[in-house]
DNA sequence: GCTTGACCCTCACGCGGCGTGAGGCGACAC
DNA sequence: GTGTCGCCTCACGCCGCGTGAGGGTCAAGC
């Protein structure tokens, strides 16, 4: 025996060494991204000190999430890895963040569960924010059957070009409310965005439909929980529909105190 | 067509309307999640209202990490929701910071690979620091700047094969002393194993590198705490790894003390 | 030399959470 | 009647191994 053949580790030793299973040994080995140079006589894998190194890029390059096929690109064309690494680094940074809105999601959720309000559908999509299409048959669903619903299609049909201009314009108005409000640095929950979110909801009730606080507020969830709303608000500002979300809420609250 | 009729979903409304695939339904129809209570003459699945409400939940807390076997138990006993919402709130937090260290790790992966460092075993154990016992990596972290490891490589590099046939017969030799001296029944302190430990040191000076009694003793701790130069060893003879380092201890005691 | 026990080997199935066809009905428009 | 959908039920595939089953190998101790 030579020293190199001296140097060599069976599968078990190798698997120690490196805080892998043999059972994974075996894998890396099947699918050809790490075979053990050598064999003994018996057939036992034998990890040569080279072995050993390719090892260890594996287990690291595994750490940073890559999938195996990636990993053998990589160890194999080594002046790629910037790239990979760059890509890597991006898709981690991503999933952190989706990581942070998880927790704040179940934040929220334990919040509800403990206050023992059971979890409606708007709660949930408030949890959710995205993938919910179609906004639009789910108010059907949920006022459907309402009298806001048919009160609305009702009014609305007999609007003529004059009278949409109207509302365009009053809506343009309440926006500016919010923006002002925004822009001024005042919270949600501030009178400002309190008395646009007010304007608001007198909008809805004259141009649509009936629209008490607690519509209103069904409303303002809306807004958080479907993209679409959600998506339009914050054109206008960053984080706007969340914004004026909480002013309903604020809002809402304040009628009620009073 | 009945209220009713109208109010149910096929598989690929209620799918878009949630996001998901009809597979997925499929899917959770055969392992029981959610069932759709009805079906119509053809077979076709339909949900109701209330199926889309629990399907919703299903989407909700498939989003907070839950396996489908979780998510079952939670829809089935409400009441378990507050604790499973924290264990998964402390499994996501844990995730969020391996993700952190992740990115950490991926930037140093990247300094290294733009300023033309191949990445080294030292460097991915700095990444990594745990369960990385390559002791291989680990001498060379210790001695990689040391006149020992440039005097190893610089020497071996000039060798011929009657040099690595030299070598060999030196190797065996001073192996042959140690295990004449084990299979005698000799402790590593006697005599003979601390000449046998002698000999070796000498070896390595003349064939490797200088080799004074302290790195001998570093190096001999190195046979008990690698596996691989405990295993090739222990190849030789049992707890041969363990012999050897002692005698080396030995013999570097007794130099000094003379 | 024989057993014991710790390794090693090769199959080969299992898991979670679906994706992705294949092959065949049902519903509705033209 | 004839498309073109969407629906149905199998049923296999994927990743990264875990987890046996059934059997060889190898050094230690009797």
């Amino acid at each position: 025996m030579t020293e190199a053949t001296r140097l060599t580790l069976t599968v078990g030793q190798a698997a120690e060494q490196l805080g892998v299973t043999v059972r994974t040994l075996h894998h890396y080995d099947e699918v050809g991204l790490l075979r053990p140079s050598e064999r003994s006589p018996a057939g036992y894998r034998l990890y040569t000190p080279d072995d050993l190194t390719r090892l260890q890029h594996v287990v690291v390059y595994r750490r940073l999430g890559l999938t195996l096929e990636e990993v053998a690109l990589l160890l194999d064309h080594p002046e790629s890895a910037v790239d990979h690494l760059r890509r890597q680094r991006a898709a981690v940074v991503r999933r952190l963040d989706e990581l942070h809105d998880l927790v704040a999601a179940i934040d929220r959720a334990l919040e509800r569960e403990m206050s023992n309000e059971p979890a409606t559908p708007e709660d949930m999509k408030e949890l959710f924010g995205e993938g919910f299409h179609d906004s639009q048959a789910e108010a059907e669903e949920r006022w459907g059957d309402s009298d806001a619903w048919k009160q609305s299609q009702q009014r609305t049909k007999g609007y003529t070009k004059a009278d949409w201009a109207e509302v365009k314009a009053e809506s343009d108005a309440l926006h500016k409310a919010f923006t002002d409000a925004i822009d001024a640095g005042e919270p949600p929950t501030s009178e400002a965005a309190m008395d646009a979110a007010e304007l608001h909801r007198r909008h809805i009730h004259d141009r649509f439909y009936d629209c008490p606080p607690e519509l209103h507020k069904a409303l303002g969830d809306l807004y958080v929980s479907d993209p679409r709303f959600t998506a339009s608000y914050d054109e206008i500002r960053p984080r706007m529909a969340q914004y004026v979300h909480e002013a309903i809420h604020a809002n809402a609250a304040r009628q009620s105190a009073s």
